[in-house]
RNA sequence: GCGGAUGUGGCGGAAUUGGUAGACGCGCCAGCUUGAGGGGCUGGUGACUUAGGUCGUGGGGGUUCAAGUCCCCCCAUCCGCACCA
């Protein structure tokens, strides 16, 4: 053994042997437990960030552990390669978004292998492979047939200058980011998935993930926005273009429906068209509308405008007439673009008929004794349900009264009928994009759109493109498109999916990645799903896992896999920050300087007074931290890192910094700190290899001193502690705290005597153990270090060795600390034998002389005794 | 706006079931080692203090023998919002 710590030598050893090895290769085997453990696939950007360290460093962590607990662990990794930063950079580079990619991947690889992780590569798997993607297009055209995907017009973000359409991140401030266009909302034709047949048992369904976090599951419960209330029609007074017009509203507060004032319908409704036709100021207001964003954000925060249609819809009770409005914040696309508008009981329709100057009718009453009690309208909605005033023969019912007798009158009146909603919407997976998955349809000449036949699956996306302006290439290039269907001449679909559709069902290709005659191999994926642990960020929590779990839903139902979600326990990873700092530039910008480019000098208490650049010795200004991102320039290369330090400090910093579930402050005196007590774990082995001379007798042949059994025990408590810490909590920061506590007290151990060095041994063969899921490839040099100078597990790589067990034995204590409080303060601390009465403890405590000093004069009210632990004297 | 989280020393964080607030690490201070130190080791380190103690977990109120932890109100910051992945 090397006396002197050298992880470059150390790693790339390793490395090479779990290579040579296969170590990580996994097999189904039906006598072992299987663990499935997926981290999320990294989109291959280009090079590793820091977040995705911090992902994998904790999937394979859990990976490893749970293989030292005797289970057959599969650990697969691969490539999200589709999307849109690859035609970005295509375009920049006049290049091909392929190409691009899979050089990234070949990078991103590379870079996975120097961490360390215990990935089994033969599965490593590329979306944006016809050998994966037409599996995707199979299964589509499979949805296709069972009537679960229709075509409909939906809206998307219309660049006027470049013609094209635009994600959402493209448009900056209501313009296109190349174009600089002022964007517009434009229809077009796409293809949906119906996820709103499965809106019921997803969220059923969510009760069953006991293992996920509940802030998830929660998110998922409100996105789904499961609701009861009332479908009703309104009719358009009088005849409308000759003949008489109605619309849909839904509502959840029936019982307000007395209350409405007004209706709202989106500016895209068609009778707001038709209403424009001879109303300027109307026209003008959908023609602006059309310039409005399209994200929910963006609806939310803008200002509410409308503008009167000049109809007018006859209530559905009273048969009054109320105005019906244009609104900018009714969505087309949900819903059935209108709404009832109730100002006295809803906020945002208090504002816009208050902007207005609408009438607002008060027909709830806070209070349920006094009805008439005057709740203060003048300035807000009430929006507390309550009890109906200024109803007619509704008066004085409840919520639920008022509700039922109210849907029942429009049922009887044909009128209406009560529905369970859904928020969720179906899922829109067109995209005009070329560097995505083709829709596999075909476009018939008499306008009916069919699947491409399985024979002819897959449609192969060229990657052989020049990216040279802003249209994909399947759509610039005529030919592409055409195809034959039946003999006669049709075109194909030239959009491609949503990129959400191939992370949704990765995890269940892993299970036979290279299979070329179905989907999946039922058998393989029975045997390894569901993913026991899956790992991922907070920002995933909705989308991607919703979409997912969806996704199994729909293998299941077509007999591909029999279980009923796909991860059954989630980990949500916090983001990575760090220090951000800047300085204004003689224009006002601000300039941001890169952390390693920065020094802090600090006063006495270690607060910092001043940074300075180390570059030009100029002061900067500290931004606090911030999410490591290029626009700050505060990321931090794992790879120089990892160069400088080696991966397994890398990962203990990552572990160690903070719970898993937070974020995680990136601090370089942090890393050298990790840096630290992985050297001084390496140097106590190896003073202990140049120590020991004869074979050792184990510990439990052995006379034990005091000394060495308070050793014992706190090494036991450790392993029990980190052991709970990593299989159950998920906290490995304090499991990491615990091991080094340890270590604190191993480094003023003695070595001398045969007891000492036999507790030295267990010690460190735990120490080790413990720290191979985190630190592997220094455990895996110093566990073999150890068996050659001990003559033990000569045969055994530590991959493969046992988690260490607890000995209950060397956990029992004869000694007890009791706290001791007067009113809840802690006044003294005593010993007292482990199995004292209740009595004795009380009678030690009473006497104790500064209990004594603070209950003296006083009445002794109440003793409460914690067993073991605490004695509260309460005196007054 | 809606939904979800977070807030504890100079800093990251610990306190798992209502029971010693500040484990562990960083930083800082002192000492030893040393020709020297951005190395190694040892010790100290919440604030105030009349040195007895008192105060202290974003702010305000409450429950309890006992509250960082439970309840109510408020503030600040972060994440998501359906075409970034």
């Amino acid at each position: 053994m090397e006396a002197i710590y050298n992880p470059q030598a150390i790693e790339e050893t390793v490395q090479t042997f779990w290579t040579e090895n296969d170590t990580f290769k996994a097999v189904e085997d039906d006598n072992k437990e299987k663990f499935y453990c997926l981290a999320m696939f990294p989109y291959p950007s280009g090079r590793l960030h820091m977040g995705h360290v911090r992902n994998y460093s904790l999937g394979d962590v859990i990976a490893r552990y749970q293989r030292m607990q005797g289970k057959n662990v599969m650990q697969p990794m691969g490539w999200d390669a589709f999307g849109l930063p690859a035609e970005n950079a295509a375009i920049k580079n006049k290049s091909a978004p392929g190409k691009w990619t899979y050089q990234n991947i070949d990078y991103m690889r590379n870079q996975l292998k120097s961490l360390g992780f215990g990935y089994d590569w033969n599965r490593e798997l590329a979306t944006c492979k016809p050998d994966y993607y037409r599996w995707e297009q199979w299964f589509f055209t499979q949805l296709f047939e069972k009537g679960l995907v229709y075509k409909k017009n939906a809206t998307v973000n219309w660049d006027p200058v470049d013609q094209t359409v635009l994600a959402n991140e493209q448009v900056i401030d209501g313009r296109g980011w190349r174009s600089g266009a002022l964007i517009e909302k434009k229809e077009i034709p796409q293809w949906f998935i119906k996820i709103t047949d499965y809106a019921q048992e997803l969220l059923d369904d969510l009760d069953q993930l006991t293992d996920w976090p509940e802030q998830v599951k929660t998110m998922q419960r409100n996105w789904i926005g499961r609701s009861q209330g009332v479908d009703m029609t309104f009719e358009v007074d009088g005849l409308i273009e000759g003949k008489t017009q109605s619309f849909d509203i839904y509502t959840t507060r029936p019982d307000t429906l007395m209350g409405v004032t007004y209706v709202a319908l989106a500016a895209e409704h068609p009778l707001a068209a038709i209403a424009a036709k001879d109303n300027t100021e109307l026209a003008n207001f959908i023609e602006e509308c059309k310039g409005n964003q399209t994200t929910e954000a963006d609806m939310a925060a803008m200002e509410k405008k409308g503008v009167d249609t000049g109809l007018k819809a006859i209530h559905p009770l009273t048969g009054e007439l109320v105005p019906v409005w244009a609104a900018n914040f009714v969505l087309m696309d949900y819903g059935s673009g209108a709404v009832m508008s109730v100002p006295g009981h809803d906020q945002r329709d208090y504002e816009f008929a208050s902007k207005y100057g609408l009438k607002i009718t008060q027909v709830i009453s806070s209070s349920s004794e006094n009805a008439e009690q005057v709740d203060d309208i003048s300035k807000a909605a009430i929006t507390e349900k309550g009890t109906l005033i200024n109803s007619g023969e509704f008066d004085g019912l409840n919520f639920e009264q008022a509700f039922d007798a109210i849907s029942q009158r429009l049922i009887d009146e044909n009128k209406g009928k009560v529905t369970t909603n859904f928020r969720l919407r179906d899922w829109g997976v067109s995209r005009q994009r070329y560097w995505g998955t083709p829709i596999p349809m075909i476009n018939l000449a008499n306008g009916e759109s069919v699947p491409v036949p399985a024979k002819d699956l897959p449609v192969v996306l060229p990657e052989d493109v020049v990216m040279d302006g802003v249209t994909s290439p399947i759509k610039d290039n005529p030919e592409w498109a055409k195809t034959t269907y039946n003999g006669e001449a049709a075109l194909r679909e030239t959009d491609t999916f949503d990129t959400f559709m191939e992370s949704s069902w990765y995890y269940a290709r892993y299970c036979s990645p290279n299979d070329d005659t179905q989907m999946l191999d039922p058998a393989k994926a029975n045997y390894w799903l569901p993913v026991d642990q899956y790992i991922g960020g907070i920002e995933h929590a909705i989308l991607h896992l919703l979409y997912s779990r969806f996704f199994h839903k729909l293998l299941r139902d077509v007999g591909l896999v029999s279980c009923n979600e796909p991860y059954k326990k989630l980990l949500c990873q916090g983001m990575v920050l760090a220090d951000t700092y800047y300085r204004e530039a003689e224009n006002g910008a601000q300039e941001w300087i890169a952390p390693s480019d920065v020094n802090v000098d600090r006063d006495e208490k270690g607060q910092v007074t001043k940074a300075v650049s180390k570059i030009d010795g100029n002061a900067v200004i500290s931004a606090g931290m911030s999410k490591m991102s290029k626009s700050k320039n505060n990321g931090i290369d794992p790879q120089e890192v990892i160069k400088k330090y080696g991966a397994d400090t890398v990962r203990l910093f990552i572990m160690f910094t903070s719970p898993p579930e937070q974020t995680l402050e990136w601090s370089d005196s942090g890393v050298e700190g990790a840096h630290r007590f992985v050297k001084r774990v390496y140097k106590i082995v190896f003073d202990f290899t140049e120590t020991i001379n004869d074979e050792l007798p184990p510990v439990h042949e052995l006379k034990l001193n005091s000394a060495q059994k308070t050793l014992r025990r706190e090494l036991h408590k450790t392993i029990a502690k980190v052991t709970d810490d990593i299989g159950r909590r998920n906290t490995f920061n304090t499991a990491i705290a615990a091991i080094m506590e340890l270590m604190n007290h191993l480094s003023k151990a003695p070595m001398a005597s045969v007891e000492d060095q036999a507790v030295m041994l267990e010690s460190l063969h735990a120490v080790i153990l413990m720290l191979t899921p985190i630190t592997p490839h220094m455990c895996h040099y110093l566990w073999q270090a150890l068996a050659q100078k001990t003559n033990r597990n000569q045969n055994e790589s530590v991959e493969n060795a046992q988690w260490p067990t607890v000995d209950e034995n060397a956990l029992v204590e004869d000694e007890k600390l009791i706290i001791v409080q007067v009113n809840g303060k802690l006044r003294a601390k005593i010993t007292v034998a482990a199995d004292a009465s209740k009595e004795t403890v009380e009678t030690l405590g009473l006497n104790d002389e500064n209990v004594v000093k603070f209950t003296e004069g006083n009445t002794i009210r109440k003793v409460i005794y914690i067993p073991g632990k605490l004695l509260n004297i309460v005196a007054n």
